[in-house]
DNA sequence: GGTTGCTGCTTCAGCGTTTTGGCAATTCCT
DNA sequence: AGGAATTGCCAAAACGCTGAAGCAGCAACC
């Protein structure tokens, strides 16, 4: 068993209470007494003892980090910088993924609880809005992605989609586009909702058409579908904005297989700029949003809404970037008319082999 | 605050160590009190302090896993798979990540401790092996996938990437390859070594020459820069194996650019099928380990190891398996002969934005 | 009928911290 | 010089739980 405060501070020559106050940096201590503890602590290689200290204390050094899935690799950023930003600061985070599970969901909300976390970062819009309520009156911090008002212990940081998707429209307008379709996120899910809200009317405000505007969920195979259906329409669009890049990787799969060039034929645009997007053929244009800095932020506010007297939150905003690669091009001459026309082609069949199920998914 | 233990027995009429026993299942109880008991925890809607309970065990119901970047898609299954395991068995997970970086894993090993983890899994092998024993001393279970000893408390999981290597070795020789270059992971890496040793003397056995052998690190520029390497020489391979999807990732950027065509001028086989190895132009042929029943197995071998008296480790495997996809086609009729002689081509140029350097690393 | 053995419960002593109240000793003020 | 304020430390009481020891009650055994 490792060494306890007793041990140092029989060393030390003082009482165990006067190590605690050492330890914690109280004030009112003499150099020499501080001297004299820190010499002992040294000696014996003491590290004082979590579980102790948390429940005399009665709160934990702990921040809880709730995101839906771990392998969808938009998570994995904010995982990072949200982890990076707690450890500097002596922090520890408790990670915790509902996989969209309503069972485990529950089972977060009770870890987090019964961690006595100090706040939680919630990435993941699947929890449902009285959760927040749940686990202020536990007296935790809780900054989440979503557009909750701004309350006690309440803060948010969201995504300022709108910077990127101006950008975005513009570079295709410039580029000819006139009928451009939407493959939005979820209809249940509220990011996905202001992106689509954005996008059509941004489109509309360029002088665009935006149709058709559909629905997704965040996994490759419903990109596909989607293509499917709008390829189905009499004249296809000439460009296709994605609510995600997994679902325009998932599109410009589908697209690939009935035999339709990107970009020559359409453009595609996504969002996000996970690592793999500049990696997939043609190397994918998309709208870059801040994961990791995301996940500073978000930590960060935490930290100060803690910090503040009355605890009030505030609102943060991570400015999105627009990233040209190659899945965008000039419109085509000669309009295309329907897939039909065109010979089948070499590309591989859409057969996800295992793979395809593990990177589904993504919760914004 | 939440209810306390004496609540509970207040109102079931108990002393509270009665109520501890009924909680952990003691024998000796009559029926009659676990119900006044359970009653009484229903209606205070009661829920242990898990950090009293933790401080008074003297050990927690936390399990370590410990990986080097979190960011690399190689991991994110593991700790899916562990956490999976570990949540159904009631324990938690600590996630630690070390990056590479000396401090932050010093950092980690302290965590460990100070947590007082039942169990660890080291998924990453730029531990020393030294750190194995200070974990052992502690009276925790390690289960690692490096090839170490089994011992008391530690276990391991290895790859058998034998499988996986000689079917594809099989393959190649097959579509009539007869040179074969090898960029295996870091020199420094353990998994990295076994994999290049069984890959050269494979391709021997099979009459294939396997040169040049090149090292790299598992990041995708350096799979990039390994091929420059391997072009500048006077005739080319026919075939690349790359010691991980993002090696071979890296390497197919760089032959793009060098105007060289996969699979018709050179083929390409991978290690890992990470998730994205299918959405890469051309699929990418290569041997899948399987991750998430890695991270199953791993965190089984720790509840095994931890519930045997003399507490003695064993050794698991898991097996690869060859995956066909599109990097791979039949040797070139007319060889290769130097990469000037091909003219530029339109495909990108490899400044792979700033998403290069957040898709880095791999520690097996 | 006394010893033994089992069952069902309680009492009590920790686990290693922090925190409060209090006691000396020192300094400051007037 | 006398009292107040300040400084430096300690003893003891939490924090909420577990586990050992112990004590009844009751059946069974010789």
């Amino acid at each position: 068993m490792a060494h306890t405060m007793n041990d140092v501070a029989r060393l030390a020559g003082v009482s165990p209470a006067t190590v605690s106050r050492v330890l914690s940096k109280s004030p009112y201590i003499s150099v020499d007494t501080v001297h004299r503890v820190m010499a002992a602590v040294e000696e014996l290689g003491y590290h004082p003892n979590v579980h102790a200290r948390r429940l005399a204390l009665g709160k934990s050094d702990l921040f809880g980090l709730v995101i839906s899935e771990i392998t969808n690799p938009f998570f994995s950023e904010i995982i990072r910088g949200f982890q990076a930003a707690a450890w500097d600061r002596g922090f520890d985070v408790l990670l915790l993924n509902t996989e969209y599970d309503g069972k485990r969901t529950e089972s977060v909300i009770r870890k987090l609880i019964d961690n006595s976390v100090r706040g939680v970062a919630i990435m993941t819009s699947s929890l449902e809005d009285e959760v927040i309520s749940t686990l202020t009156k536990q007296g935790m911090g809780v900054v989440t992605c979503n557009p909750v008002a701004v309350d006690r212990l309440v803060s948010n940081v969201t995504i300022n989609y709108k910077q990127g998707l101006i950008q975005a429209i513009e570079h295709v307008a410039l580029l000819g586009h006139r009928r451009a379709a939407v493959i939005a996120g979820p209809q249940t899910n509220r990011t996905a909702s202001t992106i689509k809200q954005a996008l059509v009317e941004g489109l509309r405000k360029r002088g665009l058409n935006p149709d058709p505007v559909t629905h997704s969920d965040y996994h490759l195979d419903a990109g596909a579908s989607a293509v499917q259906v709008i390829l189905a329409a009499q004249d296809a669009p000439t460009v296709i904005f994605c609510g995600s890049d997994l679902i325009a990787m998932g599109a410009m799969l589908a697209l690939e297989e009935a035999g339709i060039k990107v970009p020559e034929d359409i453009s595609v645009v996504g969002i996000d700029d996970i690592p793999f997007s500049f990696l997939v053929r043609p190397a994918l244009t998309t709208i870059r949003v801040p994961r990791e800095q995301l996940g500073e932020t978000s930590f960060a506010a935490l930290d100060k809404l803690l910090k503040l007297k009355r605890q009030r939150g505030a609102a943060y905003v991570v400015e999105t970037e627009f990233v040209i690669r190659k899945s965008t091009a000039p419109v085509r001459k000669s309009p295309l008319r329907n897939s039909a026309t065109f010979p089948a082609r070499r590309g591989p069949k859409v057969k996800p082999s295992s793979a395809g199920s593990s990177s589904r998914g993504e919760s914004k």
